[in-house]
DNA sequence: TGATATTAGTTGCATTTGAAACTAATATCA
DNA sequence: TGATATTAGTTTCAAATGCAACTAATATCA
């Protein structure tokens, strides 16, 4: 009797082991704790916070490849980079080959703020990933690398090439 | 020569390998694409669908239960209800005993839009998770546990407990 | 009891988001 | 050329979000 069909449950989903679900929630809570921080203590949000993050890491870029690199929206970044602008942590110089472009670059007050935040995100990164050891986190590198190769296969979410 | 410190890269982060970044643009690029699904085929959000899907998990829980397992914010779960009570898709009983609480069930309704998206959304995660082996699923849920404890250690952030 | 605190759930409101429309500059090609 | 299409970037506006304030019911305890 034990062995009857009707002791199986209908479906094979519970909301706890769906991956797309962990994903989120996992996401959610890294993102949100990381930015309390970044916002605390150098009032500056996730997005503006990748703007500079991109910006440092290039010499300089238009909004488009900011947008392109940060996975950011186009509005997204135009406001991030306003803001930026405004408080004098980036600077836009218009391109005189092609007016509509205008490149981007870290002031050097932008370039302070980049090289004050950096100990603090590997820092937080480094208590996130403090409970596995050297191996899993490349495992974690490796099987994040393929989940993102599956989700969106013609566009690339990071390793964006220099071209 | 080549080992000199002016090698050395100033910082070591590059936002494409820092995990907080990678998590939640994998995890924005996996919601948007589900989110899509359940949009167009039955017209509920992420968040209705989280709520249908511990519901179908349950018998009937009460809107703060829903909040406490799919880790949405009480107004959250109160406009998903909103909604789903007023499409006749899940219904709410006073409790007599103690008239704060209100539990919700699906009606059969709702239990029939459950029952149409479980195998979509495991489709979406089977898909999701093709490029992986088996062993590799193991070794993501035991990643992701570990990474959910320490992104927030008193919360557990899934596998709420029943109570 | 009855004053105070706590809990369930909703509503209001300011901020954020995202899609689409828009402006301005350049490219294409008849 | 000049008409049309494309690209860079901003703005607009409606919808979603998140926090705090709120109402209503219950619990606590003098």
């Amino acid at each position: 009797m034990g062995t009857s069909d009707s002791d199986k449950k209908t479906t094979g989903l519970s909301l706890d082991d769906f991956m797309p679900y962990r994903l989120s929630v996992l996401s959610n809570a890294v993102s949100r704790s990381i930015a309390g921080i970044y916002e605390k203590e150098f009032d500056i949000t996730i997005g503006q916070w990748r703007v500079i993050a991109v910006l440092g890491e290039a010499t300089a870029l238009t909004s488009t490849e900011v947008a392109t690199r940060t996975v950011m929206e186009k509005p997204a970044v135009s406001r991030a980079t306003a803001s930026l602008l405004e408080r004098g942590l980036i600077d836009r110089t218009p391109d005189n080959a092609d007016r509509r472009r205008a490149p981007l670059k870290l002031t050097r007050a932008g370039r302070a703020i980049y090289d004050a935040v950096i100990p603090l995100a590997l820092e937080c990164e480094r208590e996130l990933l403090s409970s596995l050891s050297g191996e899993e986190v490349t495992q974690l590198r490796t099987l994040l690398d393929k989940l993102a190769e599956a989700a969106s296969p013609q566009r690339r979410l990071w390793q964006v090439s220099e071209t």
